[in-house]
DNA sequence: TTATTGTCTTTTATCTGGAAAAAACAATTT
DNA sequence: AAATTGTTTTTTCCAGATAAAAGACAATAA
């Protein structure tokens, strides 16, 4: 037993996307830019897609001989890597329920209910720590922090601190910094969502995230940037089965995003720093009235 | 093949030291809790000394027969962990010479210099990462970002305003904090020292950082105190073979960190600010004089 | 009783092996 | 020539195995 398949086939379901909307495939090393895998994946998907009748794969020509089916598709759950599955699958229990401060963390039997190596379960763990909730006794077991309300008044206090460090930064980049025109282009998309907002409140958080990334990257400092992932990962999970007033939630966040954006091109200081502040403290409040009082007592969601 | 017995042979040199130093040694659990072993460790220990003809070993009774000679020692490269091996070997290149960035890291290649497996690499690459110094490429190799001028800046930006926060939460800390008996302690180490500053300026940096994690501890925030572990890091290794002006630039900074204290003792925040200030602008200077212009540079030390 | 020792079980740390994926190289095709 | 395809080599990813170390339980001594 060695490494699994999953990158082929994840690739060979999206290359299936690929196809059907374009009716052909282009040449190997753009196949495999735009999949991000090598050639030899690449190689492997066409070659399954000549044998299962999808193309007729004659040197440079790929043309379709069929449509996708759903059949043709691999089913999802063998497209995820093994650390994706320990992610999903550890990160669910951590910030739902049965997660007790204290708790110590077994690597064998981790391994064992997810079906995978306990190498895969270290190299995880080892990632995973770097967000703060779990902490490592050494030569011994893991011991989990606990997804709590301190951690979360923690991560905000440096969410804040260093986002209103990148918003100063932001607006005082020269007007022909290419950020100017991705800050446009998210503002058109604000006002787009803004309109039907009643339907696909739902699009908000990736949004959000594509926003705040934006901001953070202005302070030119990788610490900084880095430590979005960490609020990236707890809004990504959090709220994914946090649903509580989702729609107002968003609605208010998008308008207190037109306003920041709006601030930050006026390039007044004073100003960028209220319409920071004021979409922050909101952030804190929304993340702070979500969460379980006491760790440990949220509800789970089926999985 | 499977896991070293270093945990054993570093226990075992240290309880040499212990036994020289009683003439004999307590019960296994105490042992174990004054070394940081297990009972199972403790008793390998016991039962080597005992063959050796160290100690007369009857239960609760372990005598000293003899003085520990230097061939009772594990030589001291035995009693380092694959992860210790790969951390030093790797930091030294990275921090020294020929680490241009944008080179690629050969986990195999490493492995083998080293002597080490595969899996000890990998999991090391990756707890490293969190320093801001490699990144890796999804599916494939990692890549040195180097140690650069943008990375001491980038260092120092966040130190400076996490330190500030710290050092005025500190000042804020109600009298009775075990923090200011901590502080006092501390304090007096640093008298002590100043006195014999010519001849013990080496003892210092570990004084310095005691006193910095004691700061930021003030700060309640798990982020801000994980992340004093990247500036010790740097300053543990870099430092290291970097000895110029060591004396002086010790003695300097042996002052401000007294003027720090002061400033800290007298609770007034702009006092507090100013010290603090002082101190962590020579800090970065003296990180960036020592540091080479151009990545690539610096002298290598001789291992 | 309570701490300590003796023994047994579980878990971690690390190496090895091998398939998948990437990368490098060579041969074609446009 | 420049890009694309065909082929070979190298490296990564991950499961499995195993000795070391930790932890748990039982027996014994103070």
């Amino acid at each position: 037993m060695a490494k699994g398949n999953n990158v082929y086939k994840d690739a060979y379901n999206r290359c299936l996307g690929l196809l059907e909307a374009a009716g052909s495939l282009p040449s190997e090393p753009e196949l495999g830019a735009t999949l991000g895998v090598s050639r030899t994946t690449v190689r492997s998907v066409l070659a399954r897609m000549a044998e299962t009748g999808l193309i007729a794969w004659n040197k440079r020509d790929k043309k379709a001989l069929r449509k996708p089916c759903p059949d043709d598709f691999f089913p999802v759950a063998e497209t995820d890597s093994p650390s994706e599955i320990i992610e999903r699958s550890f990160v669910r229990r951590l910030l739902g329920a049965g997660a007790e401060a204290g708790t110590q963390i077994n690597e064998l039997e981790l391994a064992r209910e997810l079906g995978v190596g306990t190498t895969s379960v270290r190299e995880f763990l080892i990632r995973f720590s770097r967000f703060g909730l779990i902490e490592k006794r050494r030569n011994s077991h893991w011991v989990l922090k606990g997804f709590t309300r301190d951690f979360a008044l923690e991560l905000t206090e440096i969410r804040e601190m260093f986002e209103l460090r990148s918003a100063a930064a932001f607006a005082a980049l020269p007007q022909d910094d290419p950020a100017w025109a991705e800050l446009d282009r998210l503002e058109s998309e604000h006002h787009a969502l803004a309109r039907a907002i009643a339907t696909r409140f739902n699009e908000f958080s990736e949004l959000d995230e594509r926003f705040h990334r934006l901001i953070h990257r202005a302070s030119l400092n990788r610490f900084i940037v880095d430590f979005y992932d960490v609020i990236a990962m707890i809004f990504h999970y959090h709220y994914q089965w946090n649903k509580a007033d989702e729609r107002q939630r968003n609605e208010t966040a998008l308008q207190e995003h037109l306003a920041y954006i709006a601030a930050l091109r006026s390039r007044d200081p004073a100003k960028v720093d209220a319409a920071c502040r004021r979409h922050l403290n909101s952030a804190r409040q929304t993340l702070l009235i979500s969460m379980p009082e006491t760790a440990g007592d949220a509800e789970i969601p089926a999985e």
